[in-house]
DNA sequence: CTGAAAGCGCTTACAG
DNA sequence: CTGAAAGCGCTTACAG
């Protein structure tokens, strides 16, 4: 079957007008047209490969069935395998609609990319934008602010506070952590630590297990500051740190770790000395990566990434048109205690 | 400055006729209009916000200006570092052609997924498309085959050979392989092996290493089976197996290893008994990870993933009009000695 | 060097 | 339920 590329050709092989073909293709208006001539319709379209071109449909529409994904710092952002998770996520609610996901690259903060970025945003490339990295320069975040467009910052990236003219998308801890400290023995609560890697994220994960603890307990840190990049390391990182440190990390009894890997890593180290976790000490983990590929055999906080990023584009769609609207979309992190693998 | 929207407007205010501001903006035509004249224009632009929208001039030219990446397990392809230096490449020479990257998630084979890859595909949404994952239904595979634009496969990831309908981005570790026996004294020829996760990647690479040894060299093969998923493990994974095998390990002394990650496994093992990388036992890793981050101090072998994207793009650029030749990309793989670092 | 006009392939009021 | 027509905002021969 030779390939049929435009509605008029559709149109006369059926022997119709083109917007009737128009119509019998738009699920939103598949109901106009008479069931059998849709049907009839429907089978020429299959039959000839024919869908509406998207540029001439948004052109006509004045969508543009995107949606682009703001980067800084790729090899990081993307390395992370929880994110693949948010563009899943984000892919997903997209697709189901007609749109597609657009990755812009903002490279370094005020390279040459940057102007790109502007240029893209400028020529409404896009009907909405996601700002997925920290790493990105002032004109790309002023080209988003002033491009007329509904935009979604990932705040769990983001150090500063609620941005007013984005939608934030933020990270809620508070009840996971709440029910983390409910599953911890009383008398424990002078022997918790917080274990992980000396991070701006590690610094607010560490707040929030402050902020939720009992009033009777404690929580001391142990950072160790990562010599090797990527959480590739951070198993091994954590491990190396930890077996450094076991003398004074012996004194502890529970563990709230910044990511499952640094708590494999801690595992590790007190496996060698004969420790048993779940039995000697306790283990609390943070969804970093474990939890895609296996389940754990500690407890962990989960983040619902692909659920962020159907959020995400949901608040997208909400907002086409009242753009700038200071919005804070929480996604709820989970509790999930070790019996869960 | 409020945002002008449109060409006419522009227009307007420059007093002059929507072609001349039209031909200003553009790179390939500015040059046509007098420069006074372009300069007016281009500052008006500039004040106003304004470029030519993108679905606008799409229409018009009937180019999308889009690249479609399609990917299918993307929690996989996206959660390898290498992938997103590739990924890096892509946008980099899109976004310098006024191009950008549009990610398709194919989901998994067959599913419901691969049918709006396929609708995306056929509804001319983007220029040329990248088949980046192996992990393809055959219904995503047959609609890039027959849509008409030329495709990009990425056959490191593919196990099969050269697919004639589509240009075939390969990796050649020949050189690289080559110069890393050159490397090896004759009289460890007899105590060479090849470490890393059981894997096709890893047997394709055995393979290349077998293929250019010398004349007297043997290679045999030491393969775990990960039972934890994902490279965040390889580390570890690598770790654990060397320690429990590492009798039958000390009777070789060259390991070429399926990446940098297995490579610092093994080394952590040889480690743990006294053994020193690079007086008695010589590491070869394969980039998968290291050299994104910091400098490796045994050698390994790059691939240019980045260089790699871009190749892809110019390739795709080449062929927007005879889309269906079977072309092969063959992309260097380089030995890099340890002094590297 | 610049302008007037046609046209890209759709969608969607509007009329019937 | 269907058709004829206008229009989305650009680009690009064509004419001058």
């Amino acid at each position: 079957m030779k390939k049929k590329n435009t509605l008029q050709e559709i149109a006369q092989l059926a022997g119709v007008n083109p917007s009737t073909v128009s119509r019998a293709m738009n699920p939103a208006t598949a109901h106009m047209i008479s069931p059998e001539k849709r049907k009839r319709i429907q089978a020429i379209c299959k039959k000839y490969h024919y869908r509406p071109r998207l540029s001439a449909r948004a052109m006509a529409t004045g969508k543009t069935y995107k949606v682009g994904l703001v980067l800084g710092a790729i090899e990081q952002d993307l390395s992370n395998p929880l994110f693949a998770l948010f563009i899943r996520g984000l892919c997903g609610a997209l697709q189901s609609q007609g749109y597609a996901l657009s990755i812009l690259w903002a490279g370094h903060p005020d390279s040459s990319t940057d102007n790109e970025t502007t240029a893209f945003l400028e020529s409404n490339a896009a009907d909405g934008y996601i700002l997925g990295s920290a790493m990105l320069g002032s004109l790309t975040r002023e080209a988003a602010r002033a491009c007329g467009k509904p935009v979604v910052v990932l705040n769990t990236l983001q150090p500063g506070g609620i941005d007013p003219e984005f939608i934030n998308l933020t990270r809620s801890c508070a009840e996971a952590y709440r029910e983390a400290w409910q599953d911890i023995p009383p008398e424990y609560y002078l022997h918790v630590a917080f274990f992980g890697k000396n991070s701006p994220d590690s610094m607010r994960k560490f707040n929030e297990v402050c902020r939720f603890a009992p009033a009777k307990a404690s929580c001391e840190t142990f950072l160790f500051d990562s010599n090797r990049g990527g959480f590739a390391f951070d198993l091994k990182n954590a491990e190396e740190f930890a077996e450094q440190h076991l003398s004074e990390l012996k004194r502890f009894k529970v563990f709230f770790c910044a990511s499952d890997l640094t708590a494999l890593g801690l595992a590790s180290a007190f496996q060698r000395i004969g420790y048993k976790v779940g039995r000697d000490i306790m283990l609390i983990g943070f969804d970093n990566i474990e939890a895609t590929f296996e389940g754990v055999n500690f407890p962990t906080i989960e983040t619902p990434w692909e659920e962020a990023g159907r959020s995400a584009i949901q608040a997208l769609f909400e907002n086409l048109d009242m753009p700038k609207t200071a919005i804070t979309i929480p996604f709820q992190c989970r509790y999930l205690s070790s019996s869960h693998s």
